[in-house]
DNA sequence: TATTGTTATACTCTATAACTATA
DNA sequence: TATAGTTATAGAGTATAACAATA
């Protein structure tokens, strides 16, 4: 049935909340966003990766993964899926013969920079509905929005699972 | 190190857009709403279904399940929940001796309203740093924005699965 | 003795598909 | 034969904990 339960909407049931709209929209956001880049070959995780590894060439996998909030035993298996691709490198650390140096091959970046234009386009469906005032206006009222886990600014914890 | 990756914070990566900052948000928010009413025994799901309960009394577990997209034997697992601590009741459906009519004891619905209050006090929390005036124009533009998922209105898709 | 990266095991969650009783 | 509800099995994803090499 297409229209199985035509009362369920709106009447009754909590008020219009930020707090539900955002869950639902967040969600549905995440999976295009997995969508998305999942041509390429790659899922959200292997996006937040790359995207820490712009800015901590050369460091361990333990400081990537703890700055990402991303325990041990699954960095192996994130840097191990992005090296056999050749998107990152692995090469000796300089002060620590235990760690390696993680660095972003150019393949890399290319990879990465594909992986931006979906979040582009992603963008762009999501708002191509409002003015770009508007979203400009929606983009400083959430920016104001009290987050609720301590993690730092450009660190999504969905990506993570750390409590 | 708690100060990891001093830079990785805002200088490069992907310009601030509502597509990211939507998905960390809604992720965040899901988060402590099933933190919220984890003390209650329920999660998000067994939230969604006494919510469609509200206004789908006596229909079917099929009928719920379609509506909320969640697949029979779930349904069964979420149903069997609620019936146990007598918050639903199972009664035999008048026009189909294999169906069960689903409906909310008076338990359920004060486990709801418990449930309900949880979700206005991390509204509360979430736009505590901002104005009521703030508050009600972030919540017309994000009701602006394109929606992905072709849900019906009060329907969560992250509590379901259904592609 | 503690730590980096790795591997192995166990657990949770979900999807798939069989089964029963009715229609 | 098709459908409502149920149950059983198997698969994906994750966490826990043990491991080898180095500090």
């Amino acid at each position: 049935m297409s229209h199985a339960a035509p009362d369920a909407r709106g009447l009754l049931g909590p008020p219009p909340s930020v707090a539900f709209i955002v869950s639902r929209l967040g969600f549905e956001v995440s999976q295009a966003l997995a969508d998305g880049i999942e041509p390429l070959g790659i899922d959200p995780q292997h996006f937040g990766l790359l995207r820490a590894l712009l800015v901590m060439e050369g460091q361990s996998q333990k400081a990537v993964g703890t700055s990402l909030g991303i325990p041990p035993n699954r960095m192996v298996a994130l840097v191990d899926d992005l090296e056999s691709r050749g998107a990152v490198k692995r090469t000796k650390h300089p002060d620590d013969r235990r760690a390696y140096a993680l660095s972003l091959t150019p393949k890399g970046r290319k990879l990465f920079e594909r992986a931006l234009e979906v979040v582009i386009s992603v963008e762009t469906r999501l708002c191509g509905s409002i003015s770009k005032d508007d979203r400009s206006r929606l983009l400083e009222l959430l920016s104001r929005l009290t987050s609720f886990s301590g993690a730092p600014d450009g660190v999504h914890p969905g990506l993570t699972s750390q409590p």
